[in-house]
DNA sequence: CCTACCGATCGGTAGG
DNA sequence: CCTACCGATCGGTAGG
């Protein structure tokens, strides 16, 4: 504290990622502000000088993870590239989602029902939106013969579902390297789609 | 209650399943006995005149739909069918549970982390269990060159996850009839497969 | 960042 | 199946 140089982490980032390990474990509703304030190392009512409601946490930890889906999209969409490579951007983006922001994204795809109106129904609107880019780009490999037909809707939901299976790998003994998970996948849900 | 005929739908039964339905929508920490009361009509504390506890609720939904998923197995292995066949038919089951029994399927796979002991240790190694006995069926499909080389684990976490992805389906307008959801469930995840 | 504390609600019990 | 109630814990605030 003897420098002002800004620091990187602050108090409400180390919250968060304490939340995000604790809604992860056991879940937003049965994690209590005193369990988090403990993990933090400091009372429970201290921890309202960094954030504003228990409820706030969960906002933040689950649009940060929704961001970065979102942003990830938005940079492929621009991109000159088949539309069957970018199915195959998604499903290596949402791996290492997994792997490497695995509280956040757990927490995303789990707890998201716990959310406070405005923010529950923004995310909701967001993640339909999400889909049915997605949708889109399959229905494009369809219409070039890249894919079989297939109700676009249901593939793509079986590939975001796959990847959120995953959680289970994450947890068991990790005999299967990162890369070696990301291949299977990719060859699992692609193959399974084209012609 | 005027004859001594057996009713066929207890309290006990009506309890549990609007217990399901509440567990799958707020979750099981969020749904109190008071909710849950509301929900069936009397008070509170008669709860108690037909359940035990709150836990020993979820304990009975988790492990009906478990028993259902184990007697499944038990029964297909058993039978005369090639491999690949098997493994159309364990994707079938689930898909079709999800479809008939969808809240007492959600709670089994979502909220069986608050189970309380010795149940949640039961439930992990009865889960582990099955997903090695269908590891086994992939290996063995593998073997005979009817699939493609790929990690039996990751296979059988691809297929089981797809599966419990059919919640937003669920959710949704329902434009697709359950018929056509198994028929591209078992093209996309199947195909993915073979060789 | 802490101590002290609030009203509300929790799962569950006693007794009828 | 109800009324009445228990001790515990909840998210959050006041004041320093």
């Amino acid at each position: 504290m003897s420098k002002n140089a800004p620091k990187k982490t602050t108090k409400k980032e180390i919250i968060l990622d304490k939340a995000s390990v604790m809604f992860r474990e056991k879940g937003f509703s049965a994690t209590s502000m005193r369990d988090l304030a403990e993990s933090v190392g400091i009372e429970a009512a201290s921890l309202y000088n960094h954030i504003q409601s228990k409820s706030q946490i969960l906002q933040e930890i689950v649009f940060r993870a929704a961001d970065d889906c979102n942003q990830h999209l938005e940079k492929l969409t621009t991109e000159n590239a088949s539309c069957t490579t970018k199915i195959e951007s998604i499903i290596r983006f949402h791996v290492q989602m997994m792997m490497n922001r695995f509280e956040d994204y757990h927490v995303m795809t789990h707890e998201w029902i716990h959310l406070s109106e405005p923010h529950l129904s923004s995310f909701i609107s967001q993640r339909r939106n999400y889909v049915q880019q997605l949708e889109a780009i399959v229905e494009e490999c369809i219409q070039k013969k890249e894919f079989k037909t297939i109700i676009p809707y249901v593939a793509v939901l079986t590939i975001l579902s796959a990847v959120r299976g995953l959680e289970f790998w994450h947890r068991s003994q990790k005999k299967i390297t990162p890369a070696e998970l990301e291949e299977n996948m990719v060859t699992h849900l692609i193959s399974g789609l084209k012609k």
